[in-house]
DNA sequence: CCATTATCGGTAATCGCTTCACTGATCTTT
DNA sequence: AAAGATCAGTGAAGCGATTACCGATAATGG
């Protein structure tokens, strides 16, 4: 591999200039000398080593991606595919590399330390756990973060997310609207901040429209098919069954499409389903599925575009919220008439 | 940020001893002094940069991955979600990170450079397209590489993949053996190895079954819905339609659901339909999709386990193939009677 | 009792790059 | 014509680690 001094050796400068040359610094170089060393760069094959430049320059042009502390599996599941995508799409743009941390995060102490090796300019946290000292453990490494789906807690540290709480009342407006009143939620791991959102704006969007919400009528399940059937069932097989059901996302509402077929239960003839996030096969169900759109690639992008505009020194927002939209679809309707 | 020197001053020792007690090498520390510098370490918050580290040892500890030249989105479809999970699961198990290189594969000369910057122990190159020189671009500058959804074409560059061919005759056969005879194939885009080794496995199933399969019955199509529903659409219109259709994989198939019933075409009832991949939502679909699997983590993983065996230093193989299977569900039935 | 060896530790070179401080020319300006 | 400015380029000091090489002491054996 040919090095900087192979390079300046054969154009018959110095290191320095084949530096200044390579890296367009803004001081004169002759024409012709800059055109000598960028030949001999190009045919000696020379590529700047990123380690020694990364030592000296304390840059790296690449941002790290930390998972919050849940299964691995989830770190590849729509959502953060979604995420991902966005952040690879800025990322390209920009000229920066993705650095995934393969560890999870634990608590600022264990997992610090892959971290303040200095391997990243910066850090996205996707989706911390509730509690996660991930936020004050990377700020205080000194390392520009930016959080994704969950507020940072930290003034200096932004975040970009999704207006849940909106989402939530976006659907039981909808479900209110087409004349539903026994309307139930379902949710799942409430270790993570969206989930405890969705939940919480449903239960104020029902409240605010004077409806009361049954303890019953707030379930939570796994991501396992059998799981949801079970609560699903359960919510059937009350003395007064809800008409409606707001899960809490599409994989899970997809879940109980098929659990719904399972049981023989007509969605939405005798129960209206409506998820969140706006899958990409939410709109190839069947029915298809009415939804919350969260625009995941626009989150990524715009988390990984806050992240560079940090680390570039410039300043950013503390927060950037989209707002979700209801989409509807097939799997909701008005409710069926009295028996 | 405390460096090296510091905690060597700290604890009273040289630099050498604590970086030897720190790495633990081969080298007689007294216990004593051990744990001085190790306290020394844990007090000051030391963490040894990667950088420096890096630029001496020549070694990152992190893994590259380079997609193929195809838009980004295809990056993180199904597709490489469950291989990057893969690749996230063995890594975390061997203390390797991975590095997302954003940028595409264009060729050996433009693209070599930020691979030949040493930032990685060696790449893992995710479905290259037909052609690509990536294999043998990365090969030259002398990295560890391992190819994953295609042959590499050099003998001392691994690579993982599934039989292809094989599925495709397996699909073929549960077809041929339901009574199937005229059975269309529905290919997608053709610069990936995978779809041209489906498609010919395709068609040697049959001829080897002594079934001749009609042009018309071999169309292409793009992901977008509707393309997909014409694609659907003309071949049912032909003199003498096909009563069973094999798809290059499960993300089309569930389209073709959805085109289906919009077309209002019975699957299995007057089509039955065969996919490819088993992804998650093949067994949520109505009705649920008979397909062949397509074990994606497992080739992640099994991918990163060679590259890391190569970047340490020990024999791999030339290449895993790993062997695909049916899974039968409900889109598969018998074809209907003449009429 | 001296040579040998095991144990414990230090000095300094090195990895490949960026950048500060500086030197000569050549060109303006008063 | 002397004094700055500008232009083009060099030398050397790090960046923060690893590691080859060497030194000193204590234990061991013939």
């Amino acid at each position: 591999m040919a090095t900087i001094h192979d390079v300046a050796k054969a154009s018959g400068v110095s290191v320095t200039t084949v530096s200044v040359v390579l890296n367009n610094a803004p001081r004169p170089v002759n024409a012709e000398t800059r055109q000598r060393v960028l030949a001999a760069a190009r045919r000696l094959n020379y590529h700047p080593n990123a380690m020694a430049r990364g030592l000296v320059s304390r840059r790296t042009h690449s941002l790290g991606i930390q998972f919050s502390s849940v299964e691995p599996s989830v770190v590849t599941n729509y959502y953060a595919s979604g995420i991902l995508s966005g952040i690879l799409a800025e990322g390209a743009m920009r000229k920066y590399d993705i650095h995934l941390f393969t560890s999870l995060w634990e608590n600022a102490t264990v997992s610090g330390s892959r971290i303040k090796a200095q391997r990243t300019d910066g850090v996205l946290a996707i989706s911390p756990v509730i509690g996660s000292d991930i936020a004050s453990g990377l700020e205080q490494a000194n390392l520009p973060v930016v959080v994704v789906s969950a507020p940072s807690g930290l003034p200096n540290v932004p975040y970009v997310d999704v207006d849940n709480i909106l989402g939530a009342r976006l659907a039981v407006e909808h479900l209110l609207e087409l004349g539903h009143t026994r309307i139930a939620y379902l949710a799942t791991d409430r270790t993570m901040h969206s989930e405890r959102e969705r939940e919480a704006g449903f239960l104020t969007g029902m409240q605010e429209a004077g409806r009361s919400v049954a303890p019953e009528f707030v379930v939570s399940t796994s991501y396992v098919l059998g799981d949801i059937t079970q609560s699903l069932a359960r919510l059937l097989a009350l003395p007064a069954p809800p008409t409606a059901l707001f899960v809490c996302n599409d994989n899970i509402a997809l879940s109980l499409l098929k659990a719904a077929r399972d049981l023989n239960v007509s969605i939405p003839g005798t129960l209206s389903l409506i998820g969140f996030d706006d899958t990409d096969l939410a709109s190839l169900s069947a029915p298809a599925l009415t939804t919350i759109r969260h625009p995941l690639r626009d989150i990524g992008a715009t988390a990984a575009r806050l992240l560079i505009e940090r680390i570039e020194g410039r300043a950013v927002p503390e927060r950037h919220i989209f707002t979700p939209e209801l989409v509807v679809r097939a799997s909701t309707a008005p409710p069926p008439h009295r028996t």
